[in-house]
DNA sequence: AATGAATGAGCATTCATTCAT
DNA sequence: TATGAATGAATGCTCATTCAT
């Protein structure tokens, strides 16, 4: 339990800082992608000193870490309750998809770090593909498998790879938006996969 | 087997040098990273003296888009070549499908390079945005609007779109396959991918 | 010597504090090395915040320089105190001799400091020595010329020398003693080196 | 077998260049202390490029540890030499003294970095004495209990704690003529230190 | 007096690139 | 062409010290 004076003040800054940092990291990795950005830039872009980066990371490293771990956890919880009120697993998959896309599209440099920066090395690929990336994998193969067993979906399809294939879509959608010159919503493009998509997977 | 060319000629070594350290540059790539890869690494990989990097390439990045560029090169002549005995855009698309599949999973280094180093700075997506991928992508636009006209495929479906999430499922497959830990054929997953795909942009 | 006060007195906990984090210094150092101890492992050590070790010293430098001059205190002084006791010269060196090694045999810690960190830069080499250190080669001086004036001692030799000599035996003693994988007592030692010495001086 | 060239030619730097960092090293420690000095300092006085000291050392350290292993096996290796030509253990104990005092003498900087730098952490100290210092420590007790079974120098004392007490002695004399703000030679003091010495290791 | 979060100067080492041979 | 010694710019991280509370 926090001292009352931690309640009651407006924060000496604790998480404020933390978070500071996170979201100037989060903003340089985006500009100049990770390798090329310097810690001394985020720090800048945080308003701290460089050393104070390093009271609440660990190392530069740490900080892309814990960019992906923090929003992979609130994109997997905000899917998990949002699907809790829906029954029809294409309504489902559809509520993935647009959450998926719509949580991208509404931070542009967030989608950069995610669809580039955090691709660019194996060992980073490995442990992002382990880590939440599996949980969302698994998350959409339920779905699917659900959708099997209730006769809504093939049977003749392997869940694990129809996961991948939408997976893929959704991702490319979001690369692509990323990298291209035209400014246009990105969220929407999810109608669109998930059109096919489910008419690819119904029976 | 190397053609007969490389064992009699008395070959002017050039092409020689370039393709070893192109070689080389593969393989270093996808064990250590680009960024963790030293041009010295390469050089000892290839058997040159680190100055002969210099003589065939400008700089360790020319090396990688020289990488990119040989590869997109070949796969897409190839394609485009195999392309021309197929009339039927289903089976044009299977064997785009089939192409792009076989050749990743038959150089797991080049692979490696292809689906993560390649992607981890937004210059270098953009370039290869730009480059022979909008191409590669075209190709497949081209055959689905051709699909269309013959009345094969939807008419309400947006080519482009289509052929990005073709394309990112199948980018998807390859992604996974090298991260995966278990050994499979990658080619295979071809046909899983197309069968789903087809059954949803098909009238 | 230390009055009663320090004693008796409910002592406003200050100079618990100053000897806490002067007796963590000595521990860091012995172990880390000087230059590789940090304030804040000092501070932890002695149970105190970081700021607070800088309300007692004005820096870490200080805090060496504080070890030296306390402890060349002490030993002076008691040194001082016990030849008071004594008459023969000869007696007065066995005395410097026995008291030095059974100070620094006594605290190992402490020794590793005297013997090893302070002797690790000019800088400190030469406020050593202009310090404490004149101060206890003159007191091995004086009871020498003593020697010589009572007729005990050499005359043909240089008092100067004499004095550095013993000096140089006495510490090549405790130095070696810390570096030994051997476990053995130090103080022994003094009544070899003085049996050589006092030999070699005695007319 | 180095090719023609690497004897004709007035040698490429090679050998020079590690020299000249060797020698600015001397220069640079012996100024500012060790952990004071800068790898850049030493580059410049050494007039070639950071870079190049690593191309010669593999670290500041390593450098460090060069300087010692380099004058300690020239100075031994002397030595052996000239005790070859001696007969009566006393010549070569003041022999082996007079070579102590002179090389230091004779190269003030290479002596405090041998009095002092060399001095500073108890990982230097252990390693200097576990090399180089054993065996120089050996050699002066060998001769000492050559002179012990000869008949020279008496046989009740510890011949270890015998060349303890003469190293200390000597090196009191190198310390103290670096600190000395007076300049006078060094190597005379040989003779003083032996005078007490011998008369005191003397049946 | 005491705290400990914040500061920011400081530095060893790496490595892409050059160029004299 | 080929070499590889030499270059020197570039940067993540540490830690002594300060100061608001």
């Amino acid at each position: 339990m926090r001292s009352a004076k931690t309640i009651n003040l407006p924060r000496p800054a604790g998480g404020d800082k933390r978070e500071a940092i996170l979201r100037a990291a989060i903003s340089v990795f985006a500009h100049n992608g990770y390798f090329n950005s310097k810690v001394a830039d985020i720090a800048r872009e945080a308003g701290v000193a460089d050393g104070t980066v390093y009271l609440y990371f660990k190392s530069k490293e740490e900080i892309l870490h814990s960019i992906f771990d923090r929003s992979v956890d609130e994109a997997v919880g905000e899917a998990r309750k949002k699907l809790e009120l829906l029954t029809d697993p294409r309504d489902k998959l559809r509520q993935i998809a647009s959450l998926h896309l719509e949580r991208l599209g509404a931070d542009r440099d967030l989608a950069v770090v995610f669809q580039v920066e955090l691709r660019g090395s194996t060992k980073f690929m490995e442990e992002f593909s382990a880590a939440g990336f599996a949980e969302y994998l698994a998350l959409i193969r339920s779905v699917f498998e659900e959708g099997q067993r209730a006769g809504v979906f093939r049977q003749d399809l392997n869940a694990k790879v129809v996961a991948k294939i939408l997976f893929g879509a959704l991702d490319e959608m979001a690369t692509n938006w990323i990298l291209s010159k035209r400014r246009y919503k990105l969220a929407p493009m999810a109608d669109q996969v998930l059109d096919i998509f489910l008419n690819g997977v119904t029976e």
